[in-house]
DNA sequence: AATATAAATGAATGGCATTCATTTATTGGT
DNA sequence: ACCAATAAATGAATGCCATTCATTTATATT
């Protein structure tokens, strides 16, 4: 038959669906439908819908923003690395599973991004035994943060439990008082700080 | 008919099937079947099977271990808590996109749990404006390190692109020299480490 | 005892990922 | 230019899933 299809355009096609319908939107049926082909077609080319979803993550990482590391100071890479870590993978949360077991050897451009922040680690004098654990730890924190950025902006309202848990619904207003643009960037720019912090002073001296 | 079924028991038995085979093995027939129950019957109960995972979720809420608070100095209590709070939910990640996204409200085991970290933070003269930013950050922490616990070992293999990553690859092998009995474990205390040190500096003294 | 209510049943529905035998188009070798 | 081999697409079928609903049955209430 007529070589319609690709892996390059199951992942476009992917991605369109997921952002004109979401991951709910995004069936083998539907996916094959958008390319005007039988959904079995689609197992010529990728060996199940998660073999999908890993080609959309990998597409995703090549968006994640590196390019501060060896330019700029390492506070200032980690931090842009870290923000647009978390924004690219908020949109896409449903991912986040498939990622936090998915072996690097399957998807290149993540293992490239990997390869730019171990190097940024480095050489900023980061001591190398401890690299590959501290982007370990900043990616735990990035993922758990994406979740937050989808949770409803109620999700701490106690309501008719409210009197039962008076610490907790007195600082839930306190902050509310702040009236932040969006809590959960507070949160995650106070997690953030703390980790560069405690991270920085693991730091050699280094010229540059 | 007979009062066979109610929340407690759903609970309890969900509990077992997800202990004995897994999530996937947590479907509305086998968890009906396991209670000698039709799958209908389970509808008069929960509303859905979110539903169940729900109950699943506060039911684990209430064996994170917040008993430090209050007891021990800060430092110590958030220590216990977040590395029993990770424990418990490296064996139900699955329920992690659940929690997310879940009013508290819905969760009075969970609320429970925010109130005691809540009373806890207050106590040792964190200010009160930040309390919840904290805590919902470490929780982000927590969340993202369940997962990494579930990572396959060899996760950071590289195989055959190994030497396009070159830098990435060495960090790897150097932790590996190490030689640590759980290397999540390593990266979840030099993360945890962080935003203790991190938020710790932002207590007020407090006489006690 | 009669009625109302809550709970369990079993059959049916629609959606889902995946498989497989079959057909069709392209490629590479002679 | 033909033929064989291969790669790709088809459509029907499978088995699993959560959920719904009309019906039946047991308990609770008056």
């Amino acid at each position: 038959m007529a070589r319609i299809l690709d892996q390059n355009g199951i992942t476009t096609a992917a991605l369109e669906l997921i952002s004109s319908k979401g991951y709910d939107g995004l069936t083998m049926a539907a996916l094959a439908r958008s390319l005007g082909v039988a959904p079995s077609a689609l197992y010529n080319h990728v060996a199940s819908k998660d073999d999908v979803l890993l080609l959309v993550e990998d597409h995703l990482a090549a968006m994640v923003d590196v390019s501060a590391f060896g330019v700029e100071p390492w506070d200032v890479a980690v931090r842009r690395w870290a923000w647009s870590y978390r924004d690219v993978f908020s949109e896409h949360t449903p991912l986040i599973p498939v990622i936090a077991v998915l072996p690097v050897a399957n998807a290149p451009k993540t293992l490239a991004m990997y390869e730019a922040v171990t190097a940024g680690f480095r050489d900023a004098g980061f001591p190398e035994e401890k690299i590959i654990s501290a982007i370990v730890a900043l990616e735990a924190f990035v993922f758990g943060a994406a979740y937050d950025v989808t949770a409803p902006e109620d999700i701490f309202d106690a309501g008719s439990l409210a009197d039962q848990v008076p610490n907790f619904t007195a600082a839930v207003d306190r902050l509310a008082l702040e009236q932040h643009p969006r809590p959960t960037d507070v949160a995650f720019s106070l997690g953030l700080e703390a980790l560069i912090g405690g991270f920085g002073a693991l730091r050699q001296a280094v010229s540059d």
